[in-house]
DNA sequence: AGTCAAACTAGACGCATGTCGAAGCAACCT
DNA sequence: AGGTTGCTTCGACATGCGTCTAGTTTGACT
C-alpha cells in the first residue's frame, strides 16, 4: 500500500479546509489537500460509483453489483475503487466473500461546503 | 480554440444534473458532464486560482496578480486560466492592457449542490 | 484436499496533463 | 515607427492516469 486514506473525516486534519473557496483564499496548503479528493470525482467512473454507493438503500453496495453497472473489466472497478477509497470518500468491509462499500458522507460534505456559494454573492 | 466552455449556468444543460450524487445514481450522461469540472478542481494551482478569483471583493481579478501569487511562469497560469475558462467556472474580460477573470457562482454552486448531502442522511 | 467464484494486485500500454522556453498578439507608450 | 509590457499560443518533455490481461489471494462449499 503506498498511500494511506487522507480520512476527509478526521477534523485534527481538516477543519481549517471547511471554508467556501469564496470566502477566502485558500492557502496552498488547503489547496494541496482538497485538490486530490475533487480529482477523485474528476472521472466518469468514478463519479457514478460513488454517486451508485452514496444513494443505495442501506448505504452499502457490492462490488458485484457495481461491477455490472458498468461496460468495464472488474480490475478497472476495482482500481477506481480503491482511489475513492485511498481520499477516503468511502469505505469497504469484507463480509465473507464479498466486499461491500459504503460512502463518507462528512467528506462529501466538506467538498460540498467549500464549493459552496453564500446566498449574498448572487448565484 | 478546440474546446468550447461547457457553460454551467446553462439550465438546458445542466439543470438536470443539479441533483445530489446522494440523492439518486447519476446517469452515464450526468457523470460525463459534470466528471470535465471535478477534474478542473483536481489541481492545487486551479483551486487556488478559482479561490483568489472567486474571493476577491469587486469580485474580478487581473492576471498580472495571479501570477504573483505563484512560483510558476506565466505560461503555466494561463494554461490552468484557460481550462477554468472552458470549462465555464470563470470567464474572462479585457480592459485596455489587463485581462480580468471573473469567477462563475452559477457553476460553483451546481458543483456544490451535486456533492451536498441531505441533514436527515446523517453527517 | 480440490475446486470455484469474488475481488484485488502486478505489469504493460497508450493517451492525457502539468510545466517550461520561445515565439506571437495586443495595447500602451514615447 | 519602434519599443515595452501583459498575456496567450506553440511545441516539447516528463510524468500521471485509465484500461487491459494475467496472475494472486480470500473465502465458501464439496
Amino acid at each position: 500500500m503506498s498511500k494511506q486514506p487522507v480520512d476527509l473525516a478526521r477534523p485534527a486534519e481538516l477543519d481549517d479546509c471547511r471554508v467556501p473557496l469564496v470566502a477566502e483564499p485558500l492557502t496552498a496548503s488547503q489547496a494541496e489537500r482538497l485538490a486530490p479528493s475533487y480529482k477523485a470525482l474528476g472521472d466518469p467512473v468514478r463519479l457514478r460509483l460513488l454517486s451508485l454507493i452514496a444513494s443505495h438503500e442501506g448505504g452499502e453496495v457490492c462490488v458485484c453489483d457495481l461491477t455490472d453497472a458498468f461496460d468495464l473489466t472488474a480490475p478497472t472497478i476495482s482500481h477506481h475503487l480503491k482511489v475513492l477509497k485511498e481520499i477516503g470518500l468511502v469505505t469497504a468491509e469484507r463480509r465473507g466473500t464479498w466486499v461491500y462499500y459504503q460512502a463518507c458522507p462528512a467528506a462529501l460534505d466538506l467538498l460540498s461546503t467549500v464549493l459552496s456559494v453564500p446566498q449574498e454573492a448572487g448565484v
